[in-house]
DNA sequence: TTTAGCACTCTCGCATCGAGAGTGCTAAAT
DNA sequence: ATTTAGCACTCTCGATGCGAGAGTGCTAAA
């Protein structure tokens, strides 16, 4: 009752390959004309009927095609899809991308969502990469108007982390220096708990300072410490599941409030290996908020260096195969850049 | 045939608002007895004729209500409006949120955006301050890993500028402090064009260095070269008018593209003083991407200092007063931070 | 100048209807 | 024991028609 027959599985596969090019029910006949099956239509029709009572399909009504339930999609994209890979030509243009952009971050987060977002003609997200124990590594202290100095925190990693801060009275540039200098020779390598509990007589404008570092470095480790980028959110709308407005904006809102983002990543991503790529059908019962959607992400980056998260959001009804290579591939990119700007 | 009469003005108010309020089609009876007129709904009637054939109302079908056209909008908001104000309240419960916020740009623009898009139930778009003719400050350069080098860049008006740039070569600490105090002292209070043309005899590593810093000051000139903040995406799609969704992509798209973004910051908001706000009703006949929607726009900060920009993008028929006053007081507020950052 | 009255127009919701698509079942064929 | 042809049945979808309701524009009276 569990398993599916060879011809099941054949079936199941052609209706949600179907299904995700014409966004239509697809019938018994219309399947094995389009597809030349050398089975009958009453054939399918069976198959259908216990690919239906597994819980694989569904039907809209009596009448109308088959359409594949959220359980049949996740059987497709474990085990029916098979290990695909983007076009080399698309992965020559992708790369070639990466290397004209310039080499800060900025502009590679920013490419990087645009290119899932362009690939999968759906939302993408990309949070920057950050450090899972940060240390310090060195900190400058810059006096730029009155009493606002630049606080520039480097981290292990190269995570960088840069902070106006406003003291209760001008302090001179070479005060300042000082003071920089003092606890660059103290925190050398130290990890946040060890700063924070740093002996010692200091005055009060130096404890702001440590305090300030405690607290960024703790926000470093967070997952969506630093940006996250966003592109192709108008894509989501072009899809006929959203012309819904509701379903629409619940997509919508997933990407922008940080909360909800946190919460997924948290509890989703952190669980895969770099170099993995999960998938998120239909909010695989525990998400509510996007019953509606399906995402597919992954991690990038060196751990031990620097990770972070990339995927894209779009309707159940996706293009995983595609979707998943190009998150795949681009993860792989990011990681190596990653890599590329940690070593020499 | 130009000028309206006192009735026709207020009747065109009444329209406006009602319309506003309830989306549907505002007939004359309707209107005599919502607001008790002392006037026969024949004689709106004729007064709606006279509207409609100065082109301030429309009408969808002959049988339909009275809808505000374009231009009638905009002879609402400027001349029929009248001068509004933030319940004080409101206003008090603003300025407190902003209190409670860090006082790190980028937490502050987060929140002005939030803020923005919270009270008027529409999309919100606030950009970084930047400086009009950036002038040199302070430099560092601080190796982090490897060929890595972090430079961060302090122009006048506090707008800091972070760049991660790989040297051809490992280069020392010690080194690259040389080059940083070099540049210090040459550069002082220079613009890009003065230190573009710097004469003297540098090395390789002392010219590329130069050459980034240029290049920043011109992105920090850019008025989209800071980050874009954006929020309330999702309420977009909460309006009636945006159910069509092509319309709704259009709009999402206005505000994802940056480079459409920057021609329409730059043709329409730069010629606006700080503290004045704008509004485009309906695309104001040359902004085709934007034909559906409104915008409310304003600069804030400080002239010679750092200034930027805010605003929100809602449908037409926008609760204009409210969101005027929205703009106009989240830009004061903004603008009392900036100056508040750069003086002591 | 305003207003009452009225015919007219247009939308919208509702019901009806036929065409078409696809199913599920049964009985025959392999 | 499978597979398939045949067929009745169900359901959606688009077109059509119709009545109610809302609102207009015009005319003639106040």
């Amino acid at each position: 009752m569990n398993g599916l027959t060879e011809r099941q599985r054949l079936i199941l596969a052609l209706v949600i390959r179907d299904y995700i090019e014409t966004a239509q029910p697809v019938g018994s006949g219309h399947l094995v004309s389009k597809f030349t099956l050398d089975m009958s239509s009453a054939t399918v029709r069976n198959e259908m009927v216990a690919l239906t009572e597994k819980g694989y399909l569904r039907q809209p009504h009596t009448s109308a095609g088959r359409v594949p339930s959220e359980e049949g999609y996740r059987y497709f994209v474990r085990q029916l899809m098979g290990q695909t890979d983007l076009p080399s030509t698309t992965k020559h243009t992708i790369a070639h991308q990466f290397l004209q952009a310039g080499q800060d971050v900025d502009s590679l987060m920013r490419l990087a969502a645009s290119v899932l977002a362009h690939q999968s003609q759906a939302a993408s997200l990309v949070t920057a990469p950050h450090v899972e124990q940060a240390r310090f590594k060195h900190l400058e202290l810059i006096g730029t108007y009155g009493r606002q100095v630049l606080m520039v925190l480097v981290l292990s990693g190269g995570d960088v982390r840069q902070q106006m801060l406003a003291l209760a009275e001008p302090v001179s540039q070479d005060r300042l220096s000082a003071v920089a200098t003092m606890i660059n020779d103290q925190c050398q390598g130290l990890d946040a708990e060890r700063i924070a509990s740093l002996p010692g007589q200091m005055d009060a404008l130096e404890q702001d300072v440590l305090r300030l570092i405690v607290d960024d470095m703790h926000r470093s480790g967070n997952i969506l410490g630093g940006e996250v980028y966003r592109d192709g959110l108008s894509h989501v709308l072009a899809e006929p599941e959203f012309a819904e407005v509701e379903v629409a904006r619940k997509a919508l809102r997933i990407l922008e409030e940080r909360s909800f983002l946190e919460d997924l990543l948290t509890r989703t991503v952190l669980t895969t290996n770099v170099g993995g790529v999960q998938v998120l059908i239909g909010g695989e019962d525990n998400w509510e908020e996007l019953r509606d959607c399906s995402m597919v992400l992954a991690r990038y980056g060196a751990p031990g260096l620097a990770t972070g998260t990339l995927g894209v959001l779009g309707p159940i009804r996706m293009a995983y195969g595609r979707t998943i290579s190009t998150v795949r591939f681009v993860a792989g990119l990011l990681s190596d850049l990653v890599v590329d700007l940690h070593t020499e």
